[in-house]
DNA sequence: GAGTTTGAAACT
DNA sequence: CAGTTTCAAACTC
């Protein structure tokens, strides 16, 4: 069984696009993978590095996850254990937007990730009851911040609208105010694939700089985000041999993106070459937003058409 | 397996 | 920022 846990079929992406989850998720395609054109592979590393920093000058928040637990750091419980009775206080950052599946269906983001909806939701007709009331335990409901986001439509029959949790603070977007960066309780099916948390060598930590002060700040400026999670993504592999990259055989680094017209397929461009310089020996995949590059340049890809 | 539905991501 | 298009997954049959 199993065989190999089959990850994206992405056909027009390239998996250069979040469209790809593996390429969301920060981590290469494998062999297990059913996509065609793929450049999200090793080989093409400049090119997928380039691209997703483009995506992140975008988006600072793209290669976020997601979801994020409230509670840790919420109160000074230390119960850590939350044992597996906890209503997950863990919310989409983003919200939905789910406008038919009342979020009872995985294409609604936060059903898939097994929370509830939250107040940065705007999702209709939520029935979203993951994150409240997750077993019969003796917990009172807590006031969830039912959100009236919704309109009242017409509600068949009393809704439960339920909506995130009391922690949800008002903020424009609130997914930057919390990263903590706690989630993915994803067992990985597969057998090795994002890293685990090197818990290694101690030393190297980076406490990274933090604000002191208060980092509230309502709208305005995004100057930076408040904090950057921690996003370490890696990928499998781990090859112990020796770093790709320099050995650059006949692979042609390829741009794709390069904005291409409009024209259908997006035409092959002229080819931007540029340098970056980056990475460390990363052990697999692009290391996140440690840190940021003014612009890189590039290289394209080969297009391929339609 | 093909075909439809869905909402995020991308684009305008 | 909203409207539209594109995209790949979730779902249905
Ligand atoms: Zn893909
Ligand atoms: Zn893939
Ligand atoms: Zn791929
Ligand atoms: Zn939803
Ligand atoms: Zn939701
Ligand atoms: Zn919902």
């Amino acid at each position: 069984m199993s065989e190999g846990c089959k990850r994206c079929n992405c056909r027009r992406s390239k998996c250069l696009k979040l469209y790809c989850e593996c390429f969301a998720a920060g981590v290469y395609c494998v062999d297990s993978c059913a996509c065609v054109n793929c450049y999200n592979k090793p080989e093409f590393e400049d090119t997928v590095l380039d691209i997703r920093q483009q995506i992140e000058a975008r988006n600072p928040l793209a290669f976020t996850p997601k979801v994020v637990d409230n509670a840790i750091g919420s109160s000074p419980n230390f119960t850590e254990e939350q044992d597996l009775t906890t209503p997950s206080s863990a919310r989409h950052k983003r919200g939905c937007n789910c406008k038919k599946s009342k979020c009872l269906k995985r294409y609604c983001e936060c059903f898939q990730a097994k929370v509830g909806c939250s107040s940065a939701c705007r999702c209709e007709g939520c029935k979203n009851t993951f994150g409240v009331t997750p077993e019969p335990v003796y917990n009172r409901a807590k006031r969830w911040a039912s959100h009236p986001a919704e309109k009242l439509d017409n509600v068949k029959g009393a809704i439960a609208c339920i909506k995130a949790p009391g922690i949800i603070h008002y903020s424009p977007t609130w997914e930057g105010i919390s990263d903590i960066s706690k989630l993915t309780p994803l067992s990985h099916p597969c057998s090795r694939a994002a890293f685990s948390s090197a818990s290694s060598s101690s030393s190297a930590k980076i406490p990274q700089a933090q604000l002191p002060s208060s980092q509230l700040q309502p709208s305005g400026a995004h100057y930076d985000i408040p904090y950057d999670d921690t996003p370490e993504i890696l990928e499998e592999t781990s090859n112990p041999t020796k770093v790709v990259k320099a050995s650059s055989p006949n692979q042609k680094r390829v741009s794709p993106p390069q904005s291409q017209s409009r024209l259908r397929e997006r035409s092959p461009t002229g080819l931007r070459s540029g340098r970056k310089f980056n990475l460390q020996a990363m052990p697999s995949f692009p290391p996140l937003t440690p840190h940021r590059n003014s612009k890189e340049g590039t290289n394209e890809i080969e297009n391929d058409d339609k």
